[in-house]
DNA sequence: TGAATAGTGTCTGTCAGACATTATGGG
DNA sequence: CCCATAATGTCTGACAGACACTATTCA
């Protein structure tokens, strides 16, 4: 039906809060690297918001849906190819874009650890009281340095994030598919912030991993059993 | 900034799944009335899907929050002034309006028994096997009833609300503010469709919930006792 | 040996489900 | 007395948090 295109409302855009797991080399050769939650920003280039540090995402085509906008944008801007994705929430406020006006779809993203470089820049996510920071190297962002309303979407990432890793199996987006159980509990850790008993947090995800009959071997310490996740998992 | 908006790009409209209690007469003249779950649907008057029957919702101007588009939507067709509303999910499939682009952002909608009448029509939600089916008199309408993607608005919006029943206290938004237990069990057992145990459901709500010193005073029964809502609950 | 990591055992309190029991008003 | 509703008591098993303990590797 032609026409109904013309008249002024609102546009569409996407944003994308992807979250990943870095490591960083601890300062002792006998300790264990610790992970750290990180999230993909970018430096804005152009006006508005030019020089502040923005979420990836980009105006919604009309043959398109949100998701293949998020994937067609990180596969072009981060060579990002495999990521989970799930709707996080639309943010409509009237005057989030000085442009006009614009909702955003936002999405919660989460990429699997491994060795395999990716580009963009990845911020380590710390929180300080009820308040984010974002460091990498020697840069430190806080909520002044983000354009738009992305510390916001952030938070409400964040908040999902934490929310979903206690009823559901969502940190495995964050972890190899093998793994220790070490490993889960740091990930676990690095995202909560808070520190867990390890014989608890193990009867806790007993139930979301499998054994596997191999283990790793890490110079200098004990070898730890290699699990990989449950798929035929009910609740 | 001028001329932003002149190239074609997705049309944004609302959609509200308003639910309410409402009460039939009981078979027997000693027994309570029954509560049930019910949706607010009207019957389309134009194409596309005339005569089908369809959700509360709009377009979305350029000046408006997609919440008030709702709340004005609502006061106009079924002179509805107060209701809870939290938003729902963005339904963005290419395909969901043939006139063309159209995504829209959902609405969970909560309304408090009163015994006002409300404009609108409201049909009682029925959960057969895992297919829902609305029924209004000796209407009942299936999934084929419902116009657009409507039928999975909703089902997406009873998912959410049986959820949020467990760990927050949103059945409150569909309660009078004072309320006996044994009619927050009532509404509980009409979402979920299970029954509860009441020695169990009573220790589950006890810290929302706050002691009054009245009494009812049905006849034919004994008393119960008036409680409401316990404001200050952290958890 | 000791440092660092991996993994287990046990106690406790809380809480949800199952089920039995008591209380009250009125026909 | 009986019915319908209101409210409480008790047992169980599951589970989460706290904490102490054992095991393995290698410098």
């Amino acid at each position: 039906m032609a026409g109904i295109y013309d008249y002024e409302h609102p546009f569409v855009c996407t944003d994308a809060v992807v979250f990943r797991i870095t490591t960083q080399e601890a300062d002792s050769y006998r300790k264990l690297p610790e992970p750290k939650l990180s999230v993909l920003l970018y430096n804005r280039p152009v006006e508005p918001f030019q020089g502040k540090w923005c979420l990836p995402g980009g105006f919604l085509n009309i043959d398109e849906t949100p998701e293949d906008n998020i994937r067609r944008k990180l596969a072009e801007k981060s060579q990002l190819m495999e990521c989970y994705l799930e709707q996080l929430y639309t943010f409509c406020d009237i005057e989030r874009d000085e442009r006009g006006r614009v909702i955003s779809i936002a999405y919660l993203g989460l990429v699997k650890e491994s060795e395999e470089k990716l580009n963009g820049e990845w911020f380590t996510v710390n929180t300080e009281g009820n308040r984010l920071t974002f460091e990498k190297g020697s840069i430190r962002l806080t909520e002044e340095d983000l354009g738009f309303d992305h510390y916001k979407i952030i938070q409400t990432a964040l908040e999902r994030l934490r929310a979903k890793l206690r009823y559901s199996d969502i940190i495995f987006h964050l972890l190899p598919t093998e793994f220790t159980l070490t490993q889960v509990q740091n990930v676990y850790e690095a995202i909560t912030g808070k520190p867990e008993a390890a014989a608890n947090f193990r009867r806790k995800i007993a139930h979301m991993v499998k054994e596997t009959d191999r283990y790793t071997s890490d110079k200098g310490h004990r070898p730890a059993k290699i699990f990989v996740k449950n798929s035929d998992w009910d609740k």
